[in-house]
DNA sequence: AGCTTTTGACCGGCT
DNA sequence: GAGCCGGTCAAAAGC
């Protein structure tokens, strides 16, 4: 680990805690890696991104991924050096705004950087944005479709998952260049403001919208943060079929349907028609039958039904919800669900066909468990509260609270999967619910949805982890936090961490927590560098 | 005949 | 304790 020796970039955003391991002491313990390394990293990624229309976004705070060796680099630790790369493009244009890693590392603390001060001008992001995804578009069609990502054409149309993905396989190939791009860190001009933008939305996105041609630019789903995005919005193709495939092979039979208070739509109820299965779903659907949300309780015990002829998504009477088992990345919400978002609404959204598929395939299920914490395991954290969980909280749910005025013409519904509530303690010194976790093709890890157990508190942040490394997490934030830290827990938690995260104003923030077996922690080190580039919230 | 859908009523949790 | 609200039940109707 020769890079060791440099001093590091401050670009660490936030560092979790590390799992603990036999050898680590239970405060984080970080090592930072050259500069070098950091920078290789940063700019093969950020170069890497930028080449692919990337960069990074304000609200994004980016923990940082270390390595310990370039040579032993691992895929994932490529993939959180890519997703870090937002963060890293515009630590280095604005350089000289960040305290030396050497500071850093005296204070071990002086680490709040706020991308605002440095952000470019022009860059605004006033809300949580949402990304479109072209009608139609499978997962599999936009992670085939380097095009989508081409500076040329954006990075919009991305779930955080597809970001995910979608960064890993690109960060594949930049590893390749990173050499390269570490000669020539002058690439690093090639991600302007502009792209920073694009990445930022691109990551910070937790709810994907949809925003169709037959959407038109409303002024609310599109990306406020630039012009750039606009036009990438606008420019979605036309040609993309607004009936999508939505069947997800299972039979339902419809057992209610209500007007629920918030939503101009009603919203139906399903269960499934196996017998003794517990699935069911809540199907919310626009007048013109489009689906805007589903919501899944349980999983199956059984197989998905063959030849079944009746395999029809029977939450879309209308017959042009189809799912067949070709996922849709697509998931669209408009400006319904973006105030659903302003208001602090659970920032998962995927397609109904990703979701579906996801789902429906038994070696998925375990993912939808109401119980299962899939990955934390083997991060080490332990995201449980010791409390005895309110049973009143059980089988919480997300509670969408909708202006009337709003208006959801939604091709692409929400999907939510009901699990557990737990009240998590996270390592951001506040207390988490768990109220929902959800599996995403292409990543064994579910994405796991957390809401501030503080009555009033409409804070939510989901945590997910990168496929090929269940240690790389991203953690979104959405909303504000109106109150103070919880004092009772001190010592699992890192106190800078409570205090930066209350003083998150931010609609949306994103960490990358880089961990720490492979990070050449040291014992008695704590994480000595936080960047934060965020937004701080639009009024 | 068997299944699904519809829809008003009921139940229970929450405020 | 009352009212609100979401979720569920179950009878009737439809396919």
């Amino acid at each position: 680990m020769a890079d060791n020796q440099h001093p590091a970039p401050p670009l660490p955003p936030s560092i979790s805690s590390p799992p603990p391991s036999s050898s680590l002491p239970s405060r984080p313990t970080i090592t930072l890696p050259p500069r070098s390394s950091m920078e290789t990293i940063f700019n093969a990624a950020g170069g890497g991104l930028a080449g692919l229309g990337f960069s990074p976004g304000p609200m994004t705070l980016v923990s940082s991924f270390f390595s310990d060796n370039d040579e032993c680099r691992s895929f994932s630790q490529l993939l959180a050096g890519a997703m870090a790369s937002p963060a890293a493009i515009p630590s280095q244009l604005h350089r000289q705004s960040f305290p030396a890693p050497d500071e850093l590392n005296s204070t071990g603390r002086d680490d709040d950087f706020r991308f605002k001060q440095n952000r470019p001008p022009g860059l605004a992001i006033a809300q949580p944005q949402f990304f479109t995804v072209p009608p139609g578009m499978s997962p599999a069609s936009l992670l085939d479709s380097p095009g989508l990502f081409s500076p040329g054409q954006g990075s919009f149309g991305m779930t955080h998952q597809q970001a995910l993905a979608q960064v890993t396989a690109q960060a594949a190939q930049a590893h390749s260049h990173l050499h390269v791009q570490t000669d020539h860190p002058s690439s690093l001009s090639t991600a302007p403001t502009t792209s920073s933008t694009q990445l930022s939305t691109f990551i910070t996105n937790t709810t994907a919208h949809q925003q169709g041609p037959s959407i038109p630019d409303s002024g609310v789903a599109v990306n406020e943060s630039s012009d750039f995005s606009h036009s990438e919005l606008r420019s979605q193709p036309s040609s993309f079929a607004a009936d999508k495939p939505a069947e997800d092979g299972y039979n339902w039979r419809k057992y209610g349907q209500k007007q629920v208070k918030g939503s101009e739509f009603p919203r139906s109820y399903y269960k499934c028609s196996h017998p003794n299965c517990p699935v069911k779903k809540k199907v919310e659907r626009s007048l013109d039958g489009q689906v805007t949300e589903i919501i899944y309780k349980g999983q199956h015990n059984h197989q998905r039904p063959q030849n079944n002829k009746r395999a029809k998504d029977t939450g879309n009477p209308s017959g042009n919800s189809t799912i067949q088992g070709n996922p849709v990345l697509a998931s669209q919400v408009q400006s319904g669900t973006l105030n659903k978002l302003k208001e602090g609404i659970a920032p998962c959204s995927t397609s109904k066909k990703d979701q579906e598929s996801s789902q429906a395939t038994p070696e998925h299920l375990s993912g939808t468990s109401d119980s299962e914490e899939v990955g934390d395991a083997e991060t080490g954290v332990d995201e449980k509260d010791e409390d005895e969980p309110d049973p009143k909280r059980r089988s919480t749910e997300l509670k969408v609270s909708e202006p009337a005025s709003s208006h959801r013409t939604v091709t692409e519904p929400r999907i939510i999967v009901q699990t557990t509530s737990e009240v998590d303690l996270l390592d951001d010194g506040y207390r988490w619910r768990k109220y929902g976790q959800k599996v995403v093709k292409g990543n064994p890890y579910p994405r796991s949805y957390y809401k501030c157990t503080t009555p009033g508190c409409n804070v939510r942040k989901h945590v997910e982890r990168a496929s090929t490394d269940p240690k790389a997490v991203i953690t979104t934030y959405e909303g504000k936090h109106n109150h103070n830290v919880p004092t009772a827990k001190t010592s699992s938690h890192n106190t800078a961490n409570s205090i930066a995260s209350q003083r998150k104003p931010d609609n949306v923030e994103v960490k990358k927590h880089a961990v720490t077996s492979k990070m050449g922690l040291k014992n008695d080190q704590q994480p000595i560098a936080r960047l934060r580039l965020k937004e701080e919230q639009i009024t």
